[in-house]
DNA sequence: CATCATTGTTGTCATCGTCTACTTTGAGGT
DNA sequence: ACCTCAAAGTAGACGATGACAACAATGATG
C-alpha cells in the first residue's frame, strides 16, 4: 500500500525554506520557481501560497533567517577580552567565510527591495550584525587603541571593508579562498592606514 | 497619412539599450522585460531576439556599457599632478556618485552571472576601472606617499573601502547623499588608519 | 536588377506567479 | 462522541514572459 502522503505536510513551511535555500546555493536566485520548489516537496504548485503571500516573501524569509545565521556566528566568534587587532581579525574571518559560503544569500540580505513589512525586520537584522562591529569599535576606542572620531562612522567603514572584499568574491572578482588568506593583511592596514608612520 | 514606421527601425538595438537603461533605472531589473521593451519601442516581442540572443545578453551589453561610463568618468576625473589624498578623494567621490545614479546598474555590473562570452569582456571592464586606481597607488608608493606592500593588494583594499560603502547605498542602508558627504573622512581613515599615531 | 543576408513580424510553446473555488483535515467546544 | 470551522492542501484558470520557428520586407552588393 503506497502510504500515499497525508493531506497535511507536517511542516511546510520549513521544508520549502530549506529546499529554497539548497536551490538558491546550487542554482542561483534566478533559477528559484515556486513551482519547482513544489514539485521537489511533493505539494501541489499553490501549496507554496499558504506559507507565503508572494515569492519575494519567502525570500525575505530566507534573508531574514541568514541575518541571523550570521548574526549568530558574529556573536559566538567575539572575544571580548582579546585586543583589538587579534578580536577584529576574527571576526572578519567570520564574516568572509560566510559571504564565501552564502553568496547568492548574502546578495538577497543585501537586496533593496522587500515586502514593505519585512524591511523593519531587515533593519533589525543589519543592526544585530553591526551592533557585534559596534561594540568592538566601541570597547577599542575606551581602551585607547582607536581614535577620537564617532565611533558609528568608525564601524561603518570597517563594515564598508569587510562588505567590498565580501562582494569582490561575491562577483567573481576575486577567490574565496584567497579573499580568506588576505584577512590579517586587510585588518592590518584598516588599523595601521596606507601612509607610512 | 500616418507614415507607419519604416519596417527597419533604423538602430533598434540602441533604442533597446536606451529604454532598458531608463527603466532599469525607474523599476529596477526585475521589472525589466524583453517584451514590455519592445512595445515601448514600438517593434513586435521577438524584433529584441534579432539583437541579444538572451535576456541575459542584454543585461551583459548594458552593464559593459557602464563599465566603459564608469571608467570615462574615473579616467576624466584622475589628476596625476595632485597629492595622494586629494587626488584618492576627488576619484571616491566619482566612484560614489556613480553608484547612488546608477545603483540597479552597479548591481548588474558586479552581478556574477554572465553569458560565457562576455565574462572576459565585463573582466576587461573591471581591469579599466581598476587601473585608474592601481595607478594611484603606484605614484604614491613611488614618492613614497604610501606603505611598501604589494601595490595589486593595496589597490584592493582601497577598492573593497569604496565598493562596501557603494553597496551600502545601493542596499538602501546608507543615504547617498550621506555616503558623498563622508567621502573625506572615508580616504582619511583609509590613509591614516583607525589607530592613534 | 537579381540575390540574399539582415532585420523585422506573427504564431506557438512551456513555464511562471498569482488568484479563485473547492476539499481534506484535525483541533476545540459542546 | 459529534459538530463546527479555520487552517492547509488541491485543481484549474489567467495573463505575462522568454525563447524558438517559420515567414516577410528591406536594402546593400554583385
Amino acid at each position: 500500500m503506497s502510504r500515499s502522503r497525508p493531506y497535511h505536510h507536517g511542516d511546510l513551511r520549513a521544508a520549502l525554506l530549506e529546499s529554497a535555500e539548497r536551490t538558491l546555493r546550487e542554482k542561483g536566485v534566478a533559477s528559484l520557481s515556486l513551482r519547482e520548489l513544489a514539485r521537489e516537496t511533493g505539494v501541489s504548485h499553490a501549496a507554496p501560497g499558504r506559507h507565503f503571500k508572494d515569492k519575494r516573501a519567502l525570500l525575505d524569509a530566507l534573508a531574514l533567517a541568514g541575518y541571523d545565521r550570521l548574526a549568530r556566528a558574529l556573536e559566538g566568534a567575539d572575544d571580548p577580552s582579546l585586543p583589538l587587532q587579534p578580536r577584529l581579525t576574527a571576526l572578519a574571518r567570520v564574516y568572509l567565510a560566510f559571504a564565501a559560503e552564502n553568496a547568492e544569500l548574502l546578495a538577497l540580505m543585501y537586496a533593496r527591495k522587500h515586502e514593505p513589512g519585512a524591511a523593519e525586520q531587515m533593519a533589525a537584522g543589519v543592526d544585530r550584525t553591526v551592533g557585534v562591529f559596534d561594540r568592538v569599535i566601541a570597547d577599542a576606542q575606551r581602551r585607547g587603541e582607536i581614535v577620537e572620531a564617532d565611533p558609528e562612522r568608525l564601524t561603518l567603514f570597517t563594515g564598508a571593508a569587510l562588505h567590498g572584499i565580501a562582494g569582490f568574491t561575491v562577483g567573481g572578482i576575486l577567490d574565496p579562498a584567497e579573499a580568506l588568506g588576505m584577512t590579517d593583511d586587510l585588518i592590518h592596514h584598516l588599523l595601521h592606514g596606507l601612509r607610512p608612520r
